[in-house]
DNA sequence: AATGAATGAGTTTTCATTCAT
DNA sequence: AATGAATGAAAACTCATTCAT
């Protein structure tokens, strides 16, 4: 075991690079053209390894576009919550979480893109993959407001709808990026954005009474 | 010409309801399975029609996905812009159209669902259908929206913004009842939501200073 | 009988004029685009006719393509032959019927091109419809040159070989209008043509000795 | 990258060598039943070969096509040329040219026969491929026939139009065979019937004066 | 006799996956 | 472990022909 330990080592690095590089260059051809369209010979070729070599490392195409998934959205995952810390006041934490999430976003198109797409049309991506993930952000998130309603830093109100249309704020904020409709926002804009979009959030559009 | 009338009539019906039987089963065909994994012959098959048949109502396949798409939007926007009266208080009036379009997507699950999905992946669908699409009916719900500030039964804000979160919470609510996550909501429910939604979006979740 | 006689020519002479009228769309459109690539659609529209009528008048579209063969060949027989008379002498006679022979090449353009092409794949156009007439055709001109060689006016020869490469040679003239690869000469030029070909054929290439 | 040098050759003769095959097989079909009716599906089959091992060779059915044109008039023109040496005496040069070239069709029929037919109809074969390469013959020829003009070897004549006649000749002996309607001749008959031929195109069929 | 919608067999081409080297 | 040629199932689309009207 020890004898063979340092190259054993140095393959097994090999191998990971690879991965990663095979993971790299599914992700960029399924952002460019889509799942379907995307072939595993581009693929290949983009990662600069013959065809047969993929099916070393993902035994499908399909487990590849899983692989795919699970790092774009673990990768979001950590960005997100990270940020969303309890002390700040919520007018602050929010907006930085916001912030944050655009420049994800704007850094990963491609993963994000690529991933969505497949998750309409994909039952097993949707149910085994995405839906357990988003489930896991939105607790995290209502767990979040529950404890700043608690603190009385903001109103009582039905959190886990107020988490789905934050959720689906944000997604309206992020999609055109993604989708490349809009240019990503350069730093200073995405703060403006987010706090715009958080004073929203919070005061409502109503005039006051 | 003229003299042939009765029959051609006839024929031209017979025409239009294959057509619709057509679309009917593409929008079936492209919401289960989506666009690429639904194959001509299932259409065909679905519609109780020969393979051939289909191209003589729809020159290729991709016309058959834009018209399926078409449909659906074309559908959408008549419910939700009929509902937006300005005379009434933006509350009550938000809240109808927003509980129209709540039970539009619960009637039209297939054919939104079939149209969203390849609009991720389909260059063309996104720019020459879909996104003129969008911008008209955010377009509208703009004005509406300038209006209401005008008349101060709203506050002062940046419209464009509001109508983008606006758009995206109604994804939020609706995304998971097309996809069939959710079931759709009774009537009861519905407009509890809606007034739920529209009251969120209207005070804020802030606390009261 | 004799009571219906006079709408039942009329009939049937509106049915000669329909099938020449398909004959002769049918002519344009193998002319134009080949055998294959030519579709009784586009023949039926032509004739400005219902596809389904083509085949009232001709059971297949193979059987359109004979049609249209024979027509051509016959035609051209009557051209070449009739000009072939043995009392003048043969440089005029020949230059005569070579003239007359390209005249109708350029006028029949279509028909022959359409004809010689099918020729080269379809077996039985060939066996049963081209070399019986090629064959008469070559017959006659044999029958011709030995009638001029008994009167001593061509010096005794291969006579099946002559005819031969007589009929060559007239190939290489035509088939380049025919093929479109040479404008059609104007009558000028063919009678100057006729006479150099003529020329040739009867003196040959050689020097004197 | 020379490391693997041996095997690398070893697969590209075996490329080779299968590139051969589908060429022959093409030829084959493509003479049997033309190009249109001709199946990939055939040609594979008659290669031995799955269907679409053959699209890794040539990309389209069409290009398997022109191959078989170019391998095919290539070979000819190497034939032909490599005969007309201008220091014999015309009738002796003209004569085994043509006996070089008429034991050359025996030979490649199938490639030649397959090549001709889609000529007919495929107005790219013809104008990129068909007519370059005969022009480039009949220049060939030309220039041989001025030659011998010039050194009072042949008469003063048209040679442009010469080469035209000696080609169409050519082809009245040569197609019978290409097509299967004549047996090639045997070597013996084959040097006789040269013979004749450039006997008549010397010295004309016309009676001496 | 004319129509033209319906038919469905048949075609080329693609591409994930395998496997001998 | 890497290669890349071979595989063959499947898919969209065409078009001669039929037949109810």
């Amino acid at each position: 075991m020890a004898g063979s330990s340092k190259a054993e080592e140095r393959r097994q690095r090999r191998g990971e690079r690879r991965r990663e590089a095979i993971l790299l260059s599914a992700a960029q051809a399924f952002a460019a053209k889509g799942y379907h369209n995307a072939t595993t010979r581009e693929i290949a070729a983009a990662a600069d390894l013959a065809e047969g070599t993929i099916f070393n490392y993902f035994p499908t195409k399909h487990d590849l576009l899983i692989a795919v998934f699970e790092q774009g959205f673990d990768r979001l995952r950590e960005t997100a919550l990270g940020r969303l810390s309890p002390a700040l006041p919520p007018r602050q934490a929010l907006s930085e979480a916001l912030e944050a999430v655009l420049a994800f976003y704007g850094e990963n198109r491609l993963f994000i893109r690529a991933a969505l797409a497949e998750t309409w049309t994909d039952p097993d991506l949707l149910q085994t993959h995405a839906l357990p993930r988003l489930q896991q952000l939105a607790g995290s998130l209502e767990a979040y407001l529950q404890a700043q309603i608690a603190a009385a830093r903001l109103r009582p109100l039905d959190t886990a709808l107020a988490v789905r249309l934050v959720l689906g704020m944000i997604a309206a904020l992020v999609l055109p990026i993604v989708r490349g409709v809009q240019p990503a926002p350069d730093p200073e804009e995405r703060r403006r954005l987010a706090e715009n979009v958080i004073d929203l959030l919070l005061s409502g559009i109503g005039a006051p009474t």
